[in-house]
DNA sequence: TCGACTGAACCGATCGTTCGGTATAAATTG
DNA sequence: CAATTTATACCGAACGATCGGTTCAGTCGA
């Protein structure tokens, strides 16, 4: 089988034990794949592995975010189709989020350029919409900023309280909160 | 030297390098005592290491929160002295939580009920506050949960773009949203 | 036959942990 | 008072287990 069929995964390994926490042999079990396997398909080892698993978010990104942001519908209708793939993306706030889990443990310095890429081209998407919706630039950044900081934090509060109501409720009133006015 | 002497040590390496990142040595290193001797103090190793951290915490939380705002002063005023302090307890937003830290990694199950609770009790004292001022009971709840939401999130933010005026912003204007009609 | 793929054994390093023991000072005893 | 026990703080050295990483002799389908 091909790599990619991998990759998903690998993200969701990544994403619940972190850089430190996701051992070769835990992922050698979750994939079936030896280790002599997970080497010939990433021979860079495990920052392979999360390298590809950041190529998939960015690109996971692109096609449910970015060109949905700048795609067709009101700024409110787009926003709303982000907040539901997102919801999705993050199984209605029960699972956390990989960028955040990497900028904890050991591989913080090493991914942290793609966190910081990946976070800022979030905000600046959003940024855009609120643009075109008649937001002077700075307050659109200023909401994209506040958007990306509700869901990180519904998110891990979510799951802190055991209690997914919660990020729902940040999730399902984000559109209107970053329009009115 | 006693034991207390090493748990503010511990706590920022915890809450920087996450329960796995922090191992013996970095531990043996950072507090000049072998590892031998941190089993002295802590005989049940690196977990009770994490949960002296996890019992400081709470002191401290006790001392700069919870006692702050069932103390004197207008809502207003108290809210803005907690603040203060949330902002010197993550040094300006430059250091993560080690609540939410500890949320990742090996130690996830282990810790949670901790935070869990931790959490819980912040946004009790922060909702009580708010319903002093004349909130309504729920909406202060509310409200006590988007104020924890928003400053993990402002953290974690703010820690991946290297730009901590986004916590500052949060933080600063805390007090008056939390406030608002 | 050939490249893609893998199971199994193995490497040195590091993990958390343990044991035997030393240094110092307070407490206890004769 | 001096002698001795107790308690505390500390550490070098090593433990078994597991870490990330590597090797290699094969198996397999095209």
């Amino acid at each position: 089988m091909p790599k990619e069929t991998y990759i998903p995964k690998l993200f969701s390994l990544f994403r619940q034990y972190g850089y430190d926490g996701a051992t070769l042999s835990k992922i050698s079990e979750a994939t079936g794949l030896g280790k002599a396997s997970l080497y010939h398909h990433f021979p860079g080892g495990k920052d392979e592995m999360v390298e590809a698993v950041l190529a998939y978010s960015r690109n996971w990104f692109k096609e449910n975010v970015e060109s949905l942001l700048t795609g067709a519908g009101t700024p409110e209708e787009r926003l709303q189709q982000m907040c539901d793939h997102i919801d999705k993306l993050y199984a209605c706030g029960t699972e956390p989020c990989v960028l955040a889990i990497l900028q904890a443990g050991t591989g913080r310095d090493q991914f942290h350029p793609h966190v910081k890429t990946a976070l800022a081209a979030w905000i600046d998407a959003i940024a855009t919409v609120l643009g075109e919706a008649g937001c002077d630039e700075s307050l659109a950044r200023q909401r994209g900023e506040d958007a990306i900081i509700a869901i990180q934090g519904a998110l891990i509060v979510s799951q802190s309280l055991d209690n997914p109501a919660l990020f729902q409720r940040v999730i399902q009133t984000l559109p209107q909160r970053l329009l009115k006015e």
